[in-house]
DNA sequence: AACCGTAGTTCGTAACTTATGAACTGCAGA
DNA sequence: TCTGCAGTTCATAAGTTACGAACTACGGTT
């Protein structure tokens, strides 16, 4: 099992911040790791957004966030404690991971409406 | 030919934007785009960054800015005319594209830097 | 110590996506 | 009508992603 590496802020891209947050799974986690006070281990996130990621899937998507330099990832003894690398981010890019998350909120309160009317269509 | 699509304001995606941008040929051009004050043709980016992109890999690369709702392109004749949407962005994502061309000019002036470091280093 | 359960990783492969050359469409001017 | 230009489409090769099965690593039990 190889060690958890982190990029160095200087060596952390736009490009690999978005492709990151591209994924809905991704920006999912993310979020809830930005706005969590304290660490949040893998298997916390085994059921995202009502759909069940399967484990392997999951470590993979966690290895994109933690190499695009968006978490910061610790083991401890059996698990893993992962935190958003927000603060240093946004000393880099102001701004940036401020206004994605926004857009997502902006998103995800329209889709909740969407989905709200047509319940009450159907129902 | 099939007919130019563009989606409507509300049915633009944060993802879809995450991942157009996520490509440094695709922000480049965007970036372009959204600085000119009028609209440019897909063949005035035949060169990008000092790289030469085939015409049907920048067709394809036209065709997905677009479908993430970032340009509007209209044929004019024998030509397209692109011109970004980002105003209309704005409005339903109060920021995001602003943060996002912010941490690209960022990271292009730590490039420039870097760059020039490394030929004085080597001359 | 040997064993078990939990948390996460790796590997192989199938499914998907992207890049690009070749051949095409559609327009404008000679 | 012919020619050339701007961009598109198609086929396919190359690259990426998803996920089950098998694995590692740790901590607690017996």
């Amino acid at each position: 099992m190889r060690p958890l590496t982190h990029p160095s802020i200087d060596d952390v891209s736009v490009e690999a911040i978005l492709h990151a947050l591209s994924d809905p799974v991704r920006v999912a986690i993310y979020a809830e790791l930005a706005n969590a006070g304290c660490p949040q281990t893998c298997s916390s996130f085994l059921t995202v957004r009502d759909r069940d990621i399967p484990k392997s899937t999951l470590s993979q998507h966690f290895r994109v966030l933690r190499e695009a330099g968006l978490i910061r990832s610790e083991r401890h003894g059996v698990e893993m404690r992962n935190t958003s690398r927000c603060a240093e981010i946004d000393r880099r890019f102001p701004g940036l991971i401020d206004a994605i998350m926004n857009a997502h909120r902006v998103q995800s309160a329209e889709r909740a409406k969407a989905s709200r009317r047509k319940s009450a269509a159907s129902g």
